[in-house]
DNA sequence: TCACTAACTTAGGACACAGGGC
DNA sequence: GCCCTGTGTCCTAAGTTAGTGA
């Protein structure tokens, strides 16, 4: 409870900081814009803050030891660190702080300008290089602005042209759950069966049938759809209540609960054996929502989690998942039909004509809320969603689908400028869900292919945006200095832009939110002169922690954004996402802080595997090349894992197998050897054949030898990176096209049916000289 | 300008299942 | 035929961004 309120307190103090520091914004601009420096001092005093000034003149001393918090530890050792440490400061200085943060915010923006004033005598020599570069690149970024514009007008379609094509109403067969190597297999084993050709021709067809919608110019950005019909989401099963024997224990006492009572108490018998239920949060959270939904008997009775008993109800489930896996396999295809009945009835939506797979179909089911991290609100209970809950969205001359019996929808409407079939409020944020279309549909795949396009179009800028946040980094205006720092991050680090969270999510940041406690300056360190430690929890609460040598103007702009704030503080406390999003789409139209990760990713991806890759490599090599590139890539993104939990015996395995075949080969080698003696002693047809063999059999099992080797090393380096999420949403599939049809490597070798499925387009219409 | 919201993308973990090895 | 393992798929949380109205 205390660090949720020192989490609070800390919230509001950062609100009230970024307020107050948006307030003067408008001063420091107009002094910056009209003002020589010198009076920029008078100008604020004038404003009325020299009171604030004098308040913090009061604490001086706080004010100094705030200012060593950020300094590099290694500084500190020079008798700053420990009025300054904040473990020491936290709790004798807490009040004070929190009392005089406001005022020393207040002074510290009055004197932010001024300081850059001073600073900028010490910068003047860089400032003046850099204008250089301003006038060689404003002419042409003007121009081009303009010529995007231009295009982006003409590139803008009717939407009529969707009703060129006329429903097809074709059914297809359900494919995209199916293995590759499932398929290739069962092809080469039943190669002659009649049966199995009858489907691969009906594959083939359906092949041919696929909606080639990039072939067919770009759509409106506004109305998505002309016509949409769908049979609304899947309802989840009802409770089934527990059986008779099975019974929730309550100080010792077997006690009968009423059904929804119950169906909640499953909910935390099923999470038992997770780490989740041993947390006091949710522990909390879950007890609190239940006791909300119980009767009031039931209420009166059930006071103290620590009394209730779920033991049995655990032991229950966890035997029916037992049964489920030992299912008899015509149980186990009696399932898999009826899984395939509801994908063939709900899983589908006919969009313009053409059919189209839907995202998630099925309506997310009741259950305890898992956040991530250190989510406030985990174990919170999810309601049951009703049909009373879902909107429906679809075309108005299709046929509405029907609510469950004896139910109705919440409403039911047309909007065509949105892609999502239905939508509900889910109870815990109090925000929108969807029911959406699959990555492969063509509104998914139509956007998909607009992203790398507008990262290809960052490439043409990206020069001049680089020299322009370089000018800003010696601004005499605090905001464009940090908005400076805060682009090069993103630039340079792939930094997510770090949107201002509630209190009710885990404390997460990105750029923006970047607090003084998530870096650590040091002068030197590792060789390396001006390094930013950076340490922070990021989406997902993934540890981000990196330690960059950044420039030297960087390094002295960090210190003055830190300088009198307190490790809480924002250290980018004057811009947020908005503002910078702002100005990055007007140095290019359509350009956000995301555009750089996608941009970074496959700008990486392609120069890596330009690098790694050589030709006479075998496909392996190949293969392990382009997972290399696409770890780099991962790495920049940092896209991290947990460790497989049997990584470490997977491991071991392959190296134990490693180690046989070595041993075989030797023992091959022994063979070969004999062979060879045996030809030359004695030759004739048998002993060459024999001869020709055991060569034969030597260089098979050093191939194979080879191939497990580069086996271990890929999986080795991809011990925690996730390789997955830049491929599927930042890596260009046009780059991974291209060299595989360059390099003759199977793109099944790299993309698996569903990734083949969402880039299908790009599969389709690139050829081997793509460069990204 | 700001708070709030809708709509969409990005993300990692859970879990099912194919298929190789024995 | 069974077991084990890695991969693919599903699930849904958690971001970003644009739009809106006060």
């Amino acid at each position: 409870m205390k660090l949720e309120k020192e989490k609070q307190d800390r919230r509001e103090k950062k609100k009230k900081s970024k307020h107050s520091s948006r307030d003067r914004e408008k001063d420091s601009e107009l002094n910056g814009k009209h003002k020589p420096s010198s009076k920029m001092k008078q100008s604020d005093s004038q404003s009325g803050v020299s009171s604030f000034s004098s308040a913090v003149n009061c604490e001086a001393g706080a004010g100094d030891t705030h200012e060593d918090v950020k300094v590099d530890p290694d500084e500190r050792n020079d008798g700053q660190q420990k009025s300054g440490s904040p473990e020491i400061n936290n709790n004798n200085q807490e009040k004070t702080r929190s009392k005089s943060t406001k005022q020393r915010h207040n002074h510290q923006e009055r004197t932010a300008d001024e300081q850059l004033c001073d600073e900028d005598e010490n910068l003047r020599s860089q400032s003046s290089r850099d204008s250089n570069q301003v006038q060689a690149d404003d002419g042409p970024q003007c121009e081009s602005v303009k010529m995007k514009k231009k295009k982006r007008v003409k590139e803008e379609k009717s939407p009529e042209k969707h009703d060129k094509n006329p429903p097809s109403g074709r059914k297809r067969k359900k494919s995209s759950s199916e293995h590759d190597k499932a398929e290739k297999n069962k092809k080469m084993k039943k190669d002659g069966d009649p049966e199995e050709k009858k489907k691969e021709k009906g594959k083939k067809d359906e092949e041919s049938d696929k909606w080639k919608w990039w072939e067919e110019g770009k759509s409106s950005d506004t109305q998505k759809w002309s016509s949409l019909e769908h049979k609304g989401p899947y309802f989840p099963p009802e409770y089934e209540p527990l059986p008779d024997n099975i019974c929730f224990n309550y100080d010792g006492q077997p006690v009968k609960l009423s059904p929804v009572t119950e169906e909640i108490a499953t909910f935390y018998a099923k999470m038992l054996d997770h780490e989740y239920t041993s947390k006091e949060v949710f522990q909390n959270n879950f007890f609190c929502d239940w006791r909300e939904e119980m009767t009031k008997e039931e209420r009166k009775l059930i006071k103290t989690l620590s009394k209730c008993d779920f033991s049995q109800i655990h032991k229950y489930f966890v035997e029916k998942s037992e049964e489920r896996k030992n299912m008899t396999k015509e149980e186990k295809q009696v399932l898999k039909e009826e899984a395939s009945r509801l994908m063939e009835e709900y899983g589908y939506c006919l969009l313009d004509g053409h059919r189209e797979k839907i995202g998630n179909f099925k309506l997310e089911p009741p259950g305890l809320f898992r956040g991530r991290g250190e989510h406030p609100k985990m174990g919170k209970l999810k309601k049951r969603i009703q049909p009373e809950d879902v909107t429906i969205n679809c075309s108005q001359d299709s046929k509405i689908p029907a609510p469950p019996a004896g139910h109705r929808w919440k409403r039911v409407q047309h909007d065509n400028t949105v892609t999502w079939l239905a939508s509900w409020l889910e109870n815990i944020h109090g925000r929108p869900k969807y029911i959406m279309l699959n990555p492969s549909s063509k509104l998914k795949g139509e956007k998909d292919w607009q992203k790398y396009e507008t990262a290809r179009r960052l490439k043409m800028k990206v020069d001049s945006i680089r020299k322009q946040y370089r000018r800003d980094w010696t601004s005499r205006e605090m905001k464009i200095r940090q908005r400076g720092v805060a682009i090069y991050f993103i630039d340079k680090l792939a930094l997510r832009a770090g949107n201002e969270k509630d209190d009710e999510s885990a404390d997460t940041v990105g750029c923006c939110s970047l607090r003084v406690e998530h870096i650590t300056l040091h002068r030197r360190l590792d060789a390396q002169e001006h390094v930013v430690e950076f340490d922070f929890l990021g989406k997902d609460s993934i540890r981000y922690y990196n330690k960059v040598p950044v420039e030297k103007q960087v390094f002295k702009n960090l210190k003055l954004f830190i300088k009198h704030k307190d490790p809480e503080d924002d250290l980018f406390d004057r811009i947020t996402t908005v503002k910078l999003n702002k100005t990055l789409n007007e140095s290019m139209p359509g350009l956000t802080a995301k555009v750089f990760r996608t941009f970074n990713a496959s700008t990486t991806l392609q120069d890596q595997l330009n690098k790694l890759t050589t030709e006479g490599m075998t496909v392996e090599e190949k293969i392990l090349s382009y997972n290399r590139a696409n770890r780099a890539v991962a790495i920049l993104c940092n896209h991290q894992r947990a460790a497989p939990k049997t990584f470490e015996r997977s491991m071991q395995l392959l190296q134990e197998k490693i180690q046989k075949k070595k041993e075989q080969i030797e023992e091959a080698k022994k063979e070969l050897k004999e062979a060879k003696k045996a030809h030359k002693d004695a030759p004739s047809d048998k002993s060459k054949k024999l001869l020709e063999k055991k060569e034969k059999a030597v260089q098979r099992l050093g191939e194979q030898l080879k191939k497990l080797q580069l086996q271990e090393t890929d999986r080795e380096e991809n011990k925690v990176i996730a390789l997955g999420t830049s491929k599927l949403n930042y890596l260009d599939p046009r780059i991974s096209v291209a060299w595989c049809k360059k390099h003759q490597v199977p793109i099944e070798k790299i993309y698996n049916k569903t990734q083949r499925d969402k880039f299908a387009w790009a599969i389709d219409m690139t050829d081997e000289n793509f460069q990204f």
